[in-house]
DNA sequence: CTTAAATGTGTAAACGGTTACATATCGGTT
DNA sequence: AACCGATATGTAACCGTTTACACATTTAAG
């Protein structure tokens, strides 16, 4: 391993007058400054971060902590946070939380114990105190919090939007699938859904579900039609649970959009591809990973924000599961 | 920050001893073993990793480059490489290099810089000499090598297979859809199926693709039935490809199975979601990420290891785009 | 021409751990 | 009682950077 004294050496220099121009600090003339680049790149060097870490007490590394890279939603919050970051020179440690409030703690410790500058968090438990004591920033992501910064997408909203949508398309017996009850994204969108049709004089039914797994949510989608035999709308917590209850409602030979109508939430990048495609409530993942990335930034650097929370708007996305509104009113 | 001499202090010895104890090392008296975990419990110590990496010039951080997390067969991979890696206490540093020879590079110096103790690379492109003088290990995951450690699927006989079960349930015109040419995967599971399809008396043609993005698969859809309108059966490079035939298929109103089997690479998880649903290769991508984890950890630790290289077996997934097998022959 | 400020560079002390080495005590063997 | 290995602990060097401080030289101002 080539050090920084290896290239004070052979630059004729002391140490400290290469660290002076690595980081284009202090005073240096310029021709030592040229004798030096010319060592550093003769001998390859590239300076230790993890010394310049011990010393500067800060990374350039942030923590990303996802409740599971498999579930399709994350990928590209993950993937918005990562080129953002890019930009920035910072790095992703990374790691899954499963909800699990353990691995979270778990995960927390080893970011503090190395230094990141930063945490991003997408986990939803009531672990909050976990939080509590951080010395370094954190930004929650697709999670509100009054006491946190945090960029997340407006749920309630969407709620509204797709309970709203399925009534203007004309169904009447509409159920509303609604998410774990820790996960305050989905108690959001459960909400506003909750919001519009109370206020409709629509009948309607309220499932609960415990899980946002493909497996789980085949089992409700049957318990739905099951006991709830005639529903004509279906608002899905999210699209994965969205696509069991196609599934299931096709397995059951009904129509749809025409006997059923089904909207889901995210968009996440399958639901174009299914048959029919899903009509859904857009969350701008991508984006709200950049958004939390920028957001992370300006605080590291001490910079001023006007607004601790980012709320991102949702979008309806007119697919195949919901038939077209009718014009005439 | 709480550092190892607080602790020292704290419980009235040297820092020493506390090392000792933390670390299971050396001689240590019960005694004062207890009075150090208690001073650690009070004090809520953890050891600043950045500094024991320094020293030790060994991290517990590994480094994990995919070409792109949105791709929906790499999460499967990361989870793979994540949950075995926890358990040996590696924390994953992570990074997309988009097959970009320059960003990987890059990766690969603040992996360095970092002192990761290995490094994981799911990357395709011929700049291999990257890795050259690499003092680390390597292994290599979903690419094949015989300079290198590498986990991979065997693609190949996938190709085979392929073309196998295509032919026995009926299809006489076949079109194969070659992947990137500078994705080895890809090749190999267009020699393998081009060995059998050769041997055969099958007509069959072969279309170049040049990337996995679905918007790029849509538009060799609609050329390949453009240009081979009589094509009874597809072989796809891969599900995302394969997705965006059985799109196209389904909107020309070619009823599938019947007139047009197809088949992917992969068995991505919304594969079984789609309608009908795809019949694939399945490569384990999870176990693959497990291998390549356990793999590298075994290098770490120095280990003897008897195969550097681990080929998993690939399977072929009897869905819904291909025709039940004619058991009479 | 004198003097203060600006420029240029080196020495050594941090940063928070680990460990080689030195030293001291304990317990058991002859 | 003398001796030796095992046990127990402390001191200080080291890992590769950055930077405070000291010092020397150049430049600009009066």
């Amino acid at each position: 391993m080539v050090t920084i004294r290896d290239v004070a050496k052979k630059s004729g220099v002391s140490v400290a007058t290469v660290s002076r121009v690595l980081n284009a600090n202090g005073y240096v003339h310029e021709d030592t400054r040229k004798k030096v680049m010319a060592a550093v790149a003769e001998l390859k060097y590239s300076p230790n971060e993890v010394a310049r870490s011990l010393y500067k007490k800060k990374s350039k590394l942030v923590g990303l902590l996802l409740p599971d890279i498999t579930n399709p939603f994350f990928p590209q919050l993950a993937r918005g946070v990562e080129d953002e970051m890019q930009k920035g020179g910072y790095r992703i440690l990374f790691g899954n939380s499963d909800e699990n409030a353990e691995k979270e703690l778990d995960y927390l410790n080893t970011f503090i114990q190395n230094n990141v500058v930063g945490i991003i968090s997408a986990t939803n438990n009531k672990a909050k105190n976990n939080y509590k004591n951080l010395s370094i920033p954190v930004v929650f992501l697709d999670r509100t919090s009054s006491d946190y910064p945090s960029v997340y997408a407006d749920g309630k909203e969407g709620g509204r939007i797709a309970a709203q949508e399925i009534v203007e398309r004309g169904s009447k017996r509409i159920t509303i699938l609604k998410g774990p009850a820790h996960i305050q994204p989905a108690q959001d969108r459960f909400q506003g859904a909750l919001e519009v049709l109370s206020q409709s004089n629509i009948d309607f039914h309220v499932m609960s579900t415990t899980s946002f797994a493909f497996e789980d949510a085949e089992k409700w989608a049957k318990e739905l039609f099951a006991t709830y035999p005639d529903t004509d709308g279906v608002l899905a917590s999210n699209d994965i649970v969205a696509t069991a209850v196609l599934h299931e409602a096709l397995r059951l030979g009904k129509s749809i959009p025409k006997e059923l109508q089904i909207i889901g939430f995210d968009d996440v990048p399958q639901s174009s591809l299914l048959f029919p495609s899903l009509s859904t409530i857009r969350q701008p993942a991508y984006e709200m990973g950049k958004e939390a990335a920028q957001l992370l930034v300006k605080i590291i650097n001490q910079e001023k924000i006007q607004q601790q929370q980012v709320q991102l708007p949702v979008t309806f996305i007119d697919r195949n599961t919901t038939r077209k509104v009718d014009t005439n009113g």
